[in-house]
DNA sequence: CATTGGTTTCATTATTTATTGAAACTTGAA
DNA sequence: TTCAAGTTTCAATAAATAATGAAACCAATG
């Protein structure tokens, strides 16, 4: 099977774009080629269709899994491995997101707790203590709103999303609103 | 000036983070650095607290003034750039919000957009017509989201952070609130 | 207009990261 | 058990990325 240009397009683009996504080339590529695949694929498929090694492809699912990307499915009376994306796109996206939230802000929300227990003993320190104070609270707060985020029911969320410049408004409520509860 | 152990582990864990974040160690270093540094410091500063080349100084200036995160102060009867951050730390990352936003999104809306123009020719495209098109429209939003974000005032912005759980109960009153507007 | 304090550039080198492919491993079926 | 189809591992290699530092550049000053 081969790709057309058009979709062949859009898997070198997820190339392209892996490295900046959190992976990189070949993984994006895979993840790409999975998605606008509508059968599952097997790994020899997968190699042959971006031209790379089958060993880097089986390193490709290992990092795929550990995001929760992909999933593995069986054809009974064949003893292949066929791969699929683990859910639909914005479950994937949903993935990507918690699993970069967990890279980039976790370790050094952190470093920064424990750096803020004991006291400054300088200026300097002082200083410097107080923006890690910054950064530290607004991590926390990013951190609450992903997981309050994730909390919504997918219709509460779709909801949110495409509530747009109603946001605004919605605000102006909030303290009526928060008082009647 | 030498840094304190605290500051001096806050500073090399920017720049193990660094590359995450989006650019890469040093750059995350000189960043860290200009932070928790209550005084703007020269690009020698910066080369000597961090042990690194004059040059490679100059490069990660570039860079970090393209993600617009410094500023360049000067001292009058001094000729040398005193480089400091450019904002608060809230400033700071809603630059890096935005500046990732571009880069990684983006690119890919515009290729989906191009893709997605002209109608699918076979089943194989067909399908993959759909993915991309659930691509598109979530980065739409996404897209859409971030700008209605950015033109909220900070006191609004806070409050929304703030909302936490609450935001479940006013999506609630959404509709009630919409229909009085 | 030459000197000097300062900055930038960029070819070279070093480091890091990704890829290959052969060997080791796993597992279901005969 | 053994075989064979399939998967994983990992040392070696290739490719990409970052860092150095010397040379070029720039601009204020005497």
């Amino acid at each position: 099977m081969t790709l057309s240009d058009k979709n062949y397009a859009f898997v070198m683009h997820c190339g392209e774009m892996g490295s900046r996504w959190g992976f990189n080339r070949t993984i994006g590529q895979m993840c790409g080629l999975l998605i606008i695949t509508k059968e599952p694929m097997t790994a020899n498929e997968i190699a042959d269709g971006l031209s790379i090694s089958r060993g880097n492809v089986s390193m490709g699912i290992k990092e795929l899994q550990s995001w929760r990307l992909i999933k593995v499915q069986h054809i009974p009376g064949d003893r292949k491995e066929y791969y699929a994306p683990a859910g639909t796109i914005w479950d994937m996206a949903n993935r990507v997101f918690e699993e970069r939230k967990k890279r980039e802000i976790d370790p050094t929300l952190s470093l920064l707790r424990d750096n803020l227990i004991e006291p400054a003993t300088n200026d300097d320190e002082k200083f410097a203590q107080q923006q890690m104070h910054e950064i530290h609270d607004l991590l926390e707060t990013v951190t609450k709103w992903s997981s309050e985020l994730q909390r919504l029911s997918p219709e509460q969320l779709q909801s949110l999303m495409k509530l747009g410049s109603g946001i605004g408004k919605v605000l102006d409520f909030k303290d009526k609103i928060l008082k009647k509860q």
